[in-house]
DNA sequence: TGATCATATTCCGATATAGGAAAACGTCAA
DNA sequence: TTGACGTTTTCCTATATCGGAATATGATCA
């Protein structure tokens, strides 16, 4: 079995730079392809393929205008991992206060040997 | 080129949603590799392989305890992606009221015509 | 209809996975 | 040292990427 598709999750479309780069991109507003591709310094190509993949997990909307499609940001989907990560919150503070004291312990214990 | 490594980032090590299950699991304690398996029901080989992604993220932290070497959770690294999704947070509620909206004028639209 | 701009898709290559099976390694105890 | 246990590391296969180049599709306007 291969890695998961990158369409299959939030968690999966943003593991890459450009993706997250672009969805940040779109938080000052709708934006069309070009100008994305522009602004962030990537090819057009690549610009529409990472749109598609955040427009496939839902994190992105599109809708024509004239000749262009306007995308969206639709950072529903990103509540889950705002959430899942949040679950870590006391750990990255407290638990580590533990761990700090292990290690000190060990290092303690070496130097009266 | 092929997609990032899972030990690039904390972003690519927790879209494998075993990955995030050992996460989990270990709030709980520090656990041998055995453990991990049997609980979340994989094999011996595929703990230990995630348990390295992780550790080579920095996500988790092991240490000898004997024949047994137990992981424990390390979670400072998840802190950088719940706050860039933080960033997000008033889009997945104001700026969606926006779009609902505009579907709405534009069903309104349909109708009148 | 035809030209043109904006975007999407298809080919292609190199790479990196996840999982299963089997084999290698480390550590302890007798 | 030998054995047994716990864990890690190869091989292997199937698959899915990301990126560039080129091509195809779509929409608008004259």
């Amino acid at each position: 079995m291969a890695r998961a598709a990158t369409t299959s999750d939030a968690f999966n479309a943003i593991a890459e730079p450009q993706r997250r780069d672009i969805l940040v991109l779109l938080r000052t507003g709708e934006r069309p392809v070009t100008d994305v591709a522009q602004v962030l310094g990537m090819s057009q190509s690549q610009a529409s393929k990472h749109l598609r993949v955040l427009r496939e997990v839902g994190l992105v909307r599109v809708r024509g205008a004239g000749k262009q499609r306007l995308y969206g940001l639709d950072a529903r989907g990103l509540r889950p991992v705002h959430e899942w990560t949040g679950g870590f919150e006391r750990f990255w503070n407290e638990r580590f206060d533990r761990l700090d004291a292990y290690v000190q312990d060990l290092e303690q214990a070496r130097q009266e040997e």
